[in-house]
DNA sequence: TATATAAGTTAGACTAATCTAACAAATAGA
DNA sequence: TCTATTTGTTAGATTAGTCTAACTTATATA
């Protein structure tokens, strides 16, 4: 079986690769906590197993079949997130932490249970797609909430690179997933956009904060 | 943080020494499946821990601190237990290996809101006692059922060393906790016993079965 | 193009968890 | 009480995961 830690370096070579097909081991070290050596003996045991494919001096790629377990990973943290959520009543906030560590529990009838019990979902407590049992991931095409004209009704329908500092913010602001946003204003020196949504009227947004906004028109 | 490892030696050590206050590190050994040094060595690191107590060539002692430390795992263990059968839907055959897993988890809170979704349970499903949140276990006096004579009524009320093949055995014959038995004939030759339970009549159990039922006199 | 800086590698060390082989202490039984 | 057997210890090795220090290769920029 392969460690929680080899696991772990898996998911971050993943989410890595979203961005950018090509990773270096500065970036997976940063993102690991761990020093340059500790990451580069880690990816000579990765490419031993088959996850990624690497030669000295060039960049690290991610296998297909280190694609697919990673992904079968991925589907376990989502499946746990909103389990969480949605059965044990925890809030979108402080989910993801706990659904780190059972991400990594072995029972394949577990996960299959939590799935069958929330009707097999379709996404996280954040939007995020859930991996079907092959791996396979169908992302729907949102649109950042950044490049919407004023005047318009969204959505919201999933957030990116949600910490819990956000979470928290939007709990107080009382917004979630599906609430419906009308743009009053968008202020051209900041980015900021006024907004009006449920009972609230022109409350004002951040950059910071609607860039992590998915959305779709209304 | 301690690790899965270290955890997994108390707990053994915790069962160990519920049968002998001391324990030796053969019978350490056997549980662990490890070689003597291995167990040795662990000891050691135990020692320095201040879960047990230990000196060469002397029995090894549970300290309070170990023995807290133990229960709370073993809390982990049983409510992991129930709720995988009471909110998720598993036969009491397949929960202990996933809890095996699971109570390594490190959300307090994870526990905490399956104690409270499952009404504050006192047994998990094999019967055994939930230690509370100070690691205190409150244990029923029930009887063993080998103990009870002929013409009694007795309620199954907990299993000891309830092993999977046992429960699956117990699942054939539609016996469970709760089930209520009537002893009609107890066979001297072999210490079998002939029951009536529910809608079976005259059901012949050996004592490899029945010494493993706690019950309680009705 | 030369060289300063960034990126990556090697070497050597450490802790945790495990093993086998060899040895020592304790104990049981003759 | 003596000795054979069981029990426990030490020593030395291995694998996983990590570190720092020193070095090499690649890259960016003057
Ligand atoms: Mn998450
Ligand atoms: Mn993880
Ligand atoms: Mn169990
Ligand atoms: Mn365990």
């Amino acid at each position: 079986m392969n460690s929680q830690t080899k696991e772990n370096y898996l998911k971050s070579i993943y989410f890595l690769s979203k961005k950018n097909k090509e990773i270096s081991l500065t970036e997976l070290s940063d993102l690991m906590n761990v020093s340059k050596p500790t990451a580069n003996n880690m990816i000579k045991k990765l490419t031993l197993i088959g996850w990624v494919s690497y030669e000295k001096y060039k960049p690290i790629l991610l296998t297909d079949k280190g694609e697919k377990e990673a992904s079968l990973i991925v589907r376990k943290h989502r499946l746990s997130e909103i389990f969480l959520s949605k059965i044990m009543g925890f809030g979108w906030e402080e989910v993801h932490d706990i659904a780190e560590d059972m991400e990594h529990l072995k029972s394949e009838k577990l996960f299959d249970r939590m799935n069958e019990l929330l009707g097999f979902p379709k996404v996280d407590p954040h939007g995020s797609p859930i991996p079907n049992k092959s791996g396979e991931i169908y992302e729907e095409s949102y649109i950042n909430f950044s490049k919407i004209e004023h005047g318009n009704n969204v959505r919201l329908c999933a957030l990116e690179n949600s910490s819990k500092e956000l979470l928290v913010y939007l709990n107080n602001k009382n917004i979630r997933l599906g609430t419906e946003l009308f743009i009053k204003h968008i202020e051209p020196f900041d980015n900021s956009v006024v907004v009006n949504y449920d009972g609230y009227k022109s409350v004002t947004l951040s950059y910071e904060v609607i860039k992590n906004f998915l959305v779709e028109k209304i």
